[in-house]
DNA sequence: GCCATTTAAATGCCAGACAATTAAATAACT
DNA sequence: AGTTATTTAATTGTCTGGCATTTAAATGGC
């Protein structure tokens, strides 16, 4: 293997680029084990911090995992959902925050999003799915609860909702589009008359899934959508009069 | 800032959580410089490559870039939504390859999460959504075209009706979807009559956006779905009983 | 005042070394 | 023979120190 040196590119990350390659070309399959940074070191004629360098980019994907010791190395990961999660979650955050996207438009993707589940979950949702809905409605009730939590317990209601779809390829989309919600869900301070309200819609979502009533899931969530949009336009309204 | 070195994380990995971190709280703004490589050694008390390796981690995640020269050094970047895509992609193309996900759970997912952008698209695609959606039902019909390029301007259509619902978050999130499934399609070698049923079905598909019908894309993009879906499982059964 | 040169600061890369970890090979002991 | 303790070898993790390269700003010459 070669690497150009004369490439705009840092050395490490076209032998990242390479070792990517070919793990998604197939070339490495899951589980099997790089060539020691000695070894990679000699095959693209670099030194050893510059490959060390590149597996960390790679490392910081997951596509590889390293282990110490006699039999040790970097190994191929299998990528799994799990892993993948956090990733998603952290970039959609970022994405939400460092571009300038309007509360509106995050709300309207992600509960276009979630609807689209929602025939789905009415059909496929096991009673496990049911009763974490029920246990966060639950907890949402609670007088004493921080806003932070309510919101964390309304992002686990929802991924319920998702995850009862019993398509994990649909879940994982959708982590995304939920979780990086919560930071713009947080900046609305929720008043009690307003988690009343939440929590009368949950419930109703919580009913109709209940009774594998796909429209009154539909319905629950179109519901949701127009309150939390009109609760953020409220909020944002009263902030600018304030100031 | 301290590190713990007892810890059974990696030194690099635990500084570039520390300054991920940073970045995702807000600390670090977008575009602000990070310490040189030499403060951050001193900060952190470790050595540069071991820094250096930090850096490596989160510029593979796009969160730095980094810039030589005078008044160079790590930036934090602002993540844009062209940057996120191929990464995106990436990780839904390794995720589906690696885990065994049936053909017809990720072609669910992904016809689920496109029905769900129709009734926006239906509203609010421009003249340009739809000229390069005839464009690219133009070049399907071209007849020397091999199959990877039929699948590549399957994507584009199908990423301009996604892209004509006017929401960005929408539109990343679907391209994982959208884009993971090309290398699975690619399995499935279209037949002249094959090809000529699925523009047939765009074809519907643009003419009812065209009209800003919305139950007319749906229907299409239902249609598209089973269409593909039988077509891969008697591929499929043809393939079993050669073995 | 403009252009060429120098300088300084930073990243990119390398060589060599040592520490820590781990599994396998070996030796010692029962 | 079998089990346990020790040694050994391979590998990643980390450090030190250095040089090359790039870039913008400071300097100097015209």
């Amino acid at each position: 293997m070669k690497i150009d040196p004369n490439s705009n590119a840092d050395l490490s990350a076209q032998i990242a680029k390479s070792i990517r390659d070919a793990i998604i070309s197939g070339d490495l399959i899951v589980d099997q084990r790089l060539p020691s940074e000695a070894e990679l070191s000699d095959q693209f004629d670099v030194s050893r911090p510059t490959v060390r360098e590149a597996l960390k980019r790679l490392a910081a994907q997951s596509l590889i995992r390293t282990q110490r010791g006699a039999t040790g190395g970097a190994f191929v990961n299998k990528l799994s959902f799990e892993e993948a999660y956090p990733q998603q979650i952290t970039t959609s955050t970022l994405l939400l925050s460092m571009n300038a996207v309007s509360f509106e438009t995050a709300c309207e993707a992600r509960y276009t999003l979630e609807r689209s589940c929602a025939p789905l979950s009415a059909l496929r949702r096991t009673a496990d799915h049911l009763a974490t809905m029920r246990a966060e409605i639950h907890r949402q009730s609670q007088p004493g609860l921080t806003d932070e939590a309510f919101c964390a317990s309304d992002v686990a209601f929802h991924r319920a909702l998702v995850d009862g779809a019993g398509n994990p390829v649909l879940s994982y989309q959708l982590a995304g589009a939920v979780e990086a919600m919560q930071p713009l869900m947080n900046m609305i301070t929720f008043s009690a008359r307003d988690r009343a309200k939440i929590i009368e819609l949950h419930t109703a979502l919580a009913d109709a899934l209940e009774a594998n009533n796909a429209t009154g899931v539909d319905t629950a969530l179109a519901g949701l959508e127009s309150y939390t949009t009109n609760l953020a336009k409220s909020v944002m309204e009263k902030r600018k009069n304030k100031a």
